[in-house]
DNA sequence: TTAATATTTCAACATTTATTAAATTGTTCA
DNA sequence: TGAACAATTTAATAAATGTTGAAATATTAA
């Protein structure tokens, strides 16, 4: 019904900000920024892609409420963890945040 | 240097998670809605639009934050504050929320 | 079976956020 | 001036989040 903010429920408003609520924070968008190059990827691997202020522990929280939320997936091979982005079309976030930079 | 997460630094993450921070919540996504379909306007008409759980201090809670980060400006005209959104690029969101939907 | 590795869960705590009511400021108008 | 209205600020409280370290759970390999 119009173009700038479409048809959008009070629900799907409810499930958007979970959504939003569970990637704003600097970390977990840094989390997608590395998956979205090189997914699917270990939790350890993972962490060391972040930085050296990463926690294994701090790791596995956020991954799992991202997961909670749908963002990633997860898939276990060996002893291992794999994550990846559930969808893709969560990353044209990214384009929003470089364009809305300071206004 | 990527299409998909373009050149983003360390310091523009923490400003984008803060920005996110911001919206991501129901009633404050609700307010940018209504404010991308008929902007500037002011508190009270604003609080009717949100539906009848509404209460003008919640709302004047939510949009001076929403300020504090850039993402709305305010006018005062009268005995009303009138207000805009700071920069409509950030409404590109919205598309990402109705595609994003459940995966 | 024991040891080593990878990840998750648990528990505790500090910090931040959301909500509500009451008090306050600023503006207009009689 | 002072009554009425619009909005913000303050304060109190409940709820959610972020962080950390230790303990628990798989899985593999020796």
């Amino acid at each position: 019904m119009n173009a700038i903010t479409p048809d959008i429920t009070r629900d799907q408003m409810e499930h958007a900000a979970k959504v939003l609520k569970a990637i704003a924070h600097p970390v977990k968008l840094e989390i997608l920024k590395i998956l979205a190059a090189a997914e699917p990827m270990d939790v350890t691997t993972l962490c060391g892609h972040v930085g050296m202020d990463c926690q294994i522990s701090m790791m596995s929280h956020h991954l799992a409420k991202m997961k909670d939320n749908g963002v990633l997936t997860s898939q276990k091979h060996g002893k291992q963890v794999f994550y990846s982005i559930a969808n893709r079309n969560l990353l044209n976030i990214f384009n929003c945040i470089e364009n809305c930079g300071d206004a």
